[in-house]
DNA sequence: GAGGTTATCATACAAACGTATGACTGAAGA
DNA sequence: TCTTCAGTCATACGTTTGTATGATAACCTC
């Protein structure tokens, strides 16, 4: 009998004899879902098979099926458990201390710095939002949270004359602009320029650096000579 | 007999007998070209099956076969043939008359205008990205070769003191962020947040936007009072 | 220890996939 | 008129796909 209920909570039964690295210790639901996060986002959703995931997973050919009841479902589980804590780097610079200009810093280095770190998490929303015609409402809600969020912040700028003019939302945008994308071509571009720091330094320098040429195209220009 | 050669010219015998839109004539080889072109671009490579394409063509399952040889060849051909002009708007800026920072602006507003009416191309650009571990050659010299020209931009900026300092490679990869982004998520962005303007029009407004938005992050800063 | 629930496993199945094959069509060259 | 050849078409092939099924094993409760 297939369970279709995702939300039970008790998935932690029957444990494997040893520690094995990818298998079914730590609860198999479990282990699909982290292999699913990796899979789908390399090779997309109709490019990952179950039997890739299972196995990836150390998993039997059935565990999806009876864990989460259809690819669809595992695929659903595993956006749902990968965009949501993007957005939450948003909001803990938001919720911090400083000027909106300070906060924008703080928001773009760190979201910069998260994605970078987990490149799966973008690469996936990319790849639903330029798949579909009108993208998963999850994905959406994603989107739109974020960037509300810094347009808010933007406004707040505005309002107290540290920011310059211009389309709050757009300029939200102009600022998801780099970590989205700059997360996604990190590693290619790593290998491909090949650069002698590591992907991680890179990342380091790269925080900054996009953080800085935001908040420097936000600021209102100072009247000189 | 298959034909493996892709480069021969001459592929406009057997014409349909009436003007049917996106069928056969002005050549099958063509229309599956333009066919690929969209459907690669909407559902990735794995996600696109031959039969799909050749019934948006209008063509028989067996034309892809005999007019390139196998899937991964009509793929090849028609990334070459959708990637190639990318490079030319930002060479077109870049050998336009004025400063540094007006040609960057041109280059920026330029990429963003066409890589939003064609976003076919960025999507399929990021995909062959984000998907493999180190991309397609193709791609690789598509996407370097932008990043080096708008360097070169920014280095004879710095040389002439119009442009702050930073490590130019990096300050090219925000030029290029923009319009790589922006130009992917108009479509859903403009769907999502119901725009009472059409998406021409935001592109319109959206082009020049990001394009001032890159160079105030460039111009180096105005000694105030 | 019996009974029942929960999970894993090997296997089966229909559908869709990329590709191969051979027959057919029409125009061009001799 | 006959031959040739590029192109189109219907069909068949071996694989791989997602999912279904029934057997087996481990645990908990009585």
């Amino acid at each position: 009998m297939t369970r279709t209920s995702v939300a039970t909570t008790s998935v932690e039964k029957h444990r494997s004899p040893a520690g094995s690295d990818t298998a079914s210790d730590r609860g198999t639901a479990e282990a699909l879902l982290s292999a699913a996060g990796r899979l789908f986002a390399e090779r997309g959703y109709v490019g990952t098979s179950i039997r890739a995931i299972t196995a990836a997973a150390g998993a039997n050919l059935g565990a999806v099926t009876y864990h989460f009841g259809s690819k669809q479902a595992l695929y659903r589980a595993m956006l749902e458990r990968l965009l949501a804590p993007i957005g939450d780097e948003i909001r803990a610079a938001e919720a911090s201390a400083g000027t909106p200009l300070e906060r924008i810093h703080r928001a773009v280095e760190g979201l910069l710095r998260y994605l970078g770190r987990n490149p799966e998490r973008p690469r996936l929303l990319l790849q639903e939002i330029s798949t579909s015609p009108l993208p998963d409402p999850l994905v959406q809600r994603t989107m739109k949270s974020n960037l509300l969020l810094l347009r808010s912040l933007v406004e707040e700028g505005q309002r107290d004359g540290s920011i310059r003019e211009g389309d709050p939302l757009l300029l939200a945008l102009s600022l998801l602009s780099q970590p989205a994308h700059m997360s996604v071509v990190l590693r290619p571009l790593h290998r491909m320029m090949r650069f002698q720091e590591d992907e991680g330094v890179l990342l380091d320098r790269l925080a900054p650096h996009a953080a800085d040429f935001a908040v420097r195209a936000l600021e209102v220009r100072r009247e000189g000579s």
